[in-house]
DNA sequence: TCTGGGGTCCTAGGACCC
DNA sequence: TCTGGGGTCCTAGGACCC
């Protein structure tokens, strides 16, 4: 009998360009990237292109540059994703409990399962996955999420980390506040300057001072930074529902081209409309952004009475906000459109904004029988015929 | 040839309601 | 009428993650 939580979590060195590596033996050894070969960035350096200092996400030109026999290889997302599948498919073997974090990382819990040490089982999963994919993977073992993630990354490549219960603290107390998940480029800067370099730092710091220098997070931070993680290691059955639908283009050279913009915006809103549509979701506000070619952006949303799933509801509205974004005569180097307010379609989404005495139970009935019979356009009418 | 594309979450001010 | 305060929604912007 052992309570004693056991969080693994497994990350994929250099994933797409390992995949690469993989399906492709002449690209061994090799350094290569995978990445836009136009004004792109590179997704994924081998290692041996990262001993040229090519790193993600720098672009493609200045990868080049400094790495000029770089062999670029373009993405193939479904590939990335079948070798991803397989790579789980291994921890499933072991344990039901995984939580696919993204396309190269997971966590799963080893809790209570005693049919091997955990750290056999990891030694399993990573043979497993090196014989059958010929990539390499890293692992981290500890308590809790945060412990087992910066575990398997400290040491990257083919890293494999237990931190024994305990220990927690002690392990993450000398490292840069970076690490703290949620700690990106801005608010590790602000910590710096306050003095707050290393992770026990923030351990030592009163709540009041964190909160000046981090708002709401600070609680959570100041957690992490004793190496306690509360979040449950396998949280949910399914993934939460998307809460947006989003796409956007960089274009190749910058422009003004009204017709152009016109149309990449169009094909935009069909991408996220189809997406939303195969979900069967409708969505109730539109987002278009704009980046200029010195990258300033600005961003201009509206949100419709009711949701709408066909494009020719969101065409108009998304040129008129472009139109409106695009206040300095700039050339724009991209676009970028979000529908959000998400509701199951074809099913009627509540009665938004409307009156109390709506919300009665028989007028809500009689409203919804309204607009089944004229649409979902009728709402406005309903109103109307309501309140006389 | 400087800087992609897919997301989530937080903040903050104003409108509006009670 | 001398002025509060809580709550929600909308919009714009920004930080962060993979």
């Amino acid at each position: 009998m052992n309570s004693t939580k056991q969080c693994a979590h497994l990350d994929a060195d250099a994933f797409f360009a390992s995949v690469e590596q993989a399906a492709s033996p002449k690209l061994r050894g090799r350094p290569i990237a995978v990445g836009g070969a136009r004004r792109g960035i590179i997704a994924s350096a081998s290692y041996e292109a990262r001993r040229f200092g090519v790193y993600t996400p720098m672009p493609t030109s200045r990868a080049l540059k400094i790495c000029p026999q770089l062999i670029l290889v373009p993405g193939d997302y479904e590939k990335y994703e079948r070798f991803s599948r397989f790579m789980f498919s291994f921890a499933y073997d072991f344990t039901p409990m995984v939580e696919i974090g993204s396309i190269d990382e997971g966590y799963f819990d080893l809790s209570g399962q005693n049919k091997f040490p955990a750290t056999e089982i990891l030694q399993r999963i990573r043979q497993y996955i090196s014989q059958s994919l010929k990539i390499s993977v890293s692992q981290g073992l500890g308590s809790n999420k945060l412990i087992a993630q910066i575990a398997s990354k400290l040491h990257k490549p083919r890293a494999l980390q237990c931190v024994p219960t305990g220990q927690e603290k002690a392990f993450i107390a000398p490292l840069d506040v970076a690490w703290l998940p949620s700690v990106g480029p801005k608010l590790a800067a602000k910590f710096h300057d306050a003095g707050l370099k290393q992770i026990e730092h923030v351990a030592n710091t009163p709540l009041d001072r964190l909160s000046f220098l981090a708002g709401k997070q600070a609680a959570q931070l100041h957690e992490f930074a004793q190496g306690f993680d509360t979040r449950p290691i396998v949280p949910s059955e399914d993934g939460p529902e998307p809460l947006s639908y989003g796409h956007q283009d960089s274009f190749d050279s910058d422009t003004t081209d009204e017709f152009f913009l016109k149309r990449t915006l169009r094909c935009l809103i069909d991408k996220a409309i189809t997406r939303l549509r195969e979900d069967q979701k409708s969505a109730r506000t539109l987002s278009v952004t704009i980046r200029y070619s010195d990258m300033q952006q600005t961003e201009r949303s509206y949100s419709l009475d009711e949701p709408a799933d066909l494009s020719e509801n969101f065409y108009d509205l998304g040129w008129r906000l472009l139109k409106q974004a695009w206040e300095r005569r700039v050339r724009l180097r991209m676009i970028r459109v979000k529908l959000s307010h998400i509701y199951n379609s074809p099913a009627f989404p509540p009665l938004l904004g409307a009156p109390e005495h709506f919300k009665h139970q028989a007028l809500h009935n009689a409203l919804v029988q309204v607009r089944a019979r004229f649409g979902k356009n009728a709402l406005m009418r309903g109103h109307e015929a309501f309140d006389n």
